[in-house]
DNA sequence: GGAATGATTGCGTATTGCGCAAAAAATGGC
DNA sequence: GCCATTTTTTGCGCAATACGCAATCATTCC
């Protein structure tokens, strides 16, 4: 019976995410009473089920012994995996940069030898760098790749170049193995990469990297220029919104 | 068994907290194997489990049919009712705007027929309005107050009215039925509310309301003052500051 | 102070969750 | 591409667990 392959199996998981779900339509905590209406269960099950939601912090108890949802729901909340949180977060960085630097921001996510271009916010003015959301890029060409490859190390490297040959998209492409992991380690040494024509002739990049809650990289933040238009002095601006955007997805640099 | 009053009686559910817990470490979809590993329980147990999960949008698969953390988890997260996290959010705006208008801010919330002050910041000067936390004020001798009443519509009005007889706190005070009501419609329009000495002779308050995700007032935020120290271009700053607190609760005007 | 209402607990029952084993699907090596 | 291995999914029988009634306890209201 396909169509029932997904639906739920366990009764009491299924009440008790009907609990939860009457508390969250209150602003205030609800009595017992009222749940056990709202959701059709008996009062003594609303009870126990409420109270082993309780032990697991799903559900709290105010001073006078009425029910509301529990901080465990907002620290799994805020652990949420999903690429969805990562745009959320970084979009108004990125609306933010864009007006202050009035350049193209781009956020991308490594997927094996190639960033995949995830998010990008264009300033608006006749000439800028334009890549097209959803398309992909070799890492040894763009900025944050070359920071990836290094956070990955020189073994990684070397087997990249291996596996792709580092072909040559423009003469700056960086296309032997010494070249490559130099950039790469110095890139990770200052904490952001450029891409000085590497991957289009004309147009320079500065990158940075995005990491998550578990220290991991989550992903990349850059802005692209005409090479005549790009200013050291965005480094800076790059570096804290990548810092901030980290803060935000739950990293700490401490740990 | 007093110790054991609050603990956990249904397996299943610590079963499914488990398994929550358990995906939550990681920082990519997790496998079943994994999990049942991590958590000590069968494969078909942990895939019953989990697919109820699912079924509840706590967790979801990805395209590789691994298991993340669901979004219902990040909605019922953003819906805590707790005074903690609105004192939380509160506190930076208030020091803010104490540090700018150099006036008491005060954190209202209502409860019947009285506001209870909730939290306060005081400017660093020797004469200033000083509200106790916890006290209470009747509705209609506040600036957030009448508006809560305008909120509520005239019946409202007209029922509070007749539950607590308008007691006059000085010679100010909206003594009558039609001069209430007209304040708090007029405060309605408006946007916020004014207190003319209407609690106590010396003191002016300019209050606004504070919305939460549901679109219901979850408080009041105003400056206390001095009357002659009172200035109208404190309107907007307090306006904005309560849009703001508003909208990081997750309210939506629009909506 | 007592009646009414809401919350909590004991207890018996049967329904549900569980886990073993088998089947199906996916993965990886050759 | 095939086969072995591993992982995931499902059927099934069982007993442990969740459930709900009723009693008890606690709180609220008149």
């Amino acid at each position: 019976m396909m169509d029932t392959k997904t639906e739920s199996r366990i009764q009491v998981i299924d009440r008790a995410a009907m609990l939860m779900e009457a508390i969250s339509r209150y602003s205030k905590p609800v009595k017992l009473k009222t749940l056990s209406a709202d959701t059709g269960l008996a009062p003594s099950t609303a009870y126990r089920i409420l109270h082993s939601l309780i032990s697991n912090r799903f559900v709290e108890r105010d001073s006078k012994g009425d029910y509301r949802l529990g901080q465990r729901l907002l620290q799994l909340g805020n652990r949420l995996h999903t690429d969805i949180d990562l745009r959320a977060v970084s979009l108004p960085y990125m609306e933010a940069l864009c007006k202050q630097l009035g350049e193209t921001i781009n956020l991308t996510i490594r997927e094996g030898d190639v960033v995949i271009y995830f998010e990008k916010v264009t300033p608006n003015r006749m000439m800028h760098v334009n890549q097209i959301v959803g398309s992909r890029a070799p890492l040894h060409v763009t900025a944050v790749g070359k920071l990836m490859l290094g956070l990955a190390g020189e073994e990684a490297i070397q087997a990249y170049a291996s596996r792709t040959n580092l072909p040559a998209y423009t003469r700056n492409t960086l296309s032997s193995l010494p070249e490559l992991e130099e950039a790469c380690m110095e890139s990770m040494r200052q904490g952001y990469a450029l891409d000085n024509e590497e991957a289009e002739i004309g147009v320079g990049c500065i990158g940075v990297l995005i990491y998550d809650r578990s220290g991991n990289v989550s992903a990349g933040l850059s802005v692209s220029a005409p090479i005549e238009r790009r200013k050291d002095e965005w480094i800076a601006e790059l570096k804290r919104a990548g810092e901030d955007i980290s803060r935000q997805l739950g990293y700490r640099p401490d740990r």
